[in-house]
DNA sequence: ATGGCTACCATAGGTAGA
């Protein structure tokens, strides 16, 4: 990482400990300096951090059994926790949400819910979990502090960002619904820095396990970036770390990054 | 329309993922 330059990467890891040789491996390889994770599938004491730790990494984590799970991982530092539940229901207890401060950015971390089979009440649930979650970013992206908001969102934004749309039309991930909240999201301000950076390429971050779709590259862009007004200016370069997910027992996510300016620039008044 | 695969768990099929 060249000098002056922030990396911040997100990666749905399906399952922390089937994976945490994957996990130390990317670790060490591309060494983002913030990384969020979801889908732990493990309690909080399930969660490694000795090894995290020792590959040189600060963190925090919000457990399950199961299912869920996000973790926030800063290297060289302890990331600040700002909050560890996404606002609006205090009955929800899944594990999807974990918000803290570190190397001077604020990152939020999600993994939003998937929603199938829709309708439904997964879908139900779905829906309101991105209203909740539109409703918390507005104040994020007034905060006046740089912000992300990074993770699995489990949604194809449109049909430029799937192999083919055909057979999943009826899949939570690309309805109408799904996609116009990501769209009222984006209305706010926030730049989706993949597509930005890439407005004309096809970029996947998710290949399922099924009829060879990775082998085929038949996958699809539901793991985001977003950067609010204060951060989106310092944005350099965007990217999916592609060979995470063909190694042999990877996670059907592949790690997904930017990097940034590491401070806002700063102009001499002209004389 | 279903199933194909993977990870989790009250470790055997059920549930969930997307």
């Amino acid at each position: 990482m060249a000098r002056g330059t922030l990396k911040l990467a997100t990666y749905n890891v399906n399952g922390i400990r089937s994976r945490l040789p994957h996990l130390l491996a990317w670790l060490d390889k591309e060494a983002p300096d913030i990384a969020c994770l979801q889908e732990l599938k493990a309690i909080d004491e399930g969660f490694p951090i000795g090894d995290i730790r020792a590959a040189g990494y600060g963190a925090l984590w919000k457990g399950q059994r199961s299912w869920n799970g996000v973790a926030i991982l800063a290297k060289g530092a302890d990331p600040v926790e700002s909050r560890r539940v996404l606002p609006g229901d205090r009955a929800d207890d899944q594990s999807r949400y974990l918000e803290a401060a570190a190397h001077g950015i604020i990152v939020g971390c999600l993994y939003l819910p998937n929603g199938n089979p829709q309708p439904g009440p997964k879908f139900d649930y779905k829906l309101k979990w991105f209203d909740r979650l539109i409703r918390h970013a507005r104040s994020l992206f007034d905060s006046g502090h740089p912000v992300a908001l990074a993770g699995d969102f489990n949604v194809v934004p449109t049909d430029f960002d799937i192999y083919n749309p055909r057979s999943w039309l009826k899949d939570a991930l690309l309805q109408p619904e799904s996609r116009e909240r990501y769209q009222k999201l984006l209305a706010q301000g926030w730049i989706d820095a993949v597509r930005e950076s890439h407005p004309d390429e096809r970029i996947y971050t998710f290949w399922d396990y099924f009829r060879q779709h990775w082998q085929r590259d038949s996958g699809l862009r539901i793991d985001h970036i977003l950067l609010n007004r204060q951060l989106a200016p310092r944005l350099k370069q965007a990217g999916v770390d592609r060979w995470v997910r063909g190694l042999p027992k990877a996670s059907d996510h592949a790690p997904t990054w930017v990097t940034f300016k590491a401070e806002a620039v700063r102009r001499r008044a002209k004389q």
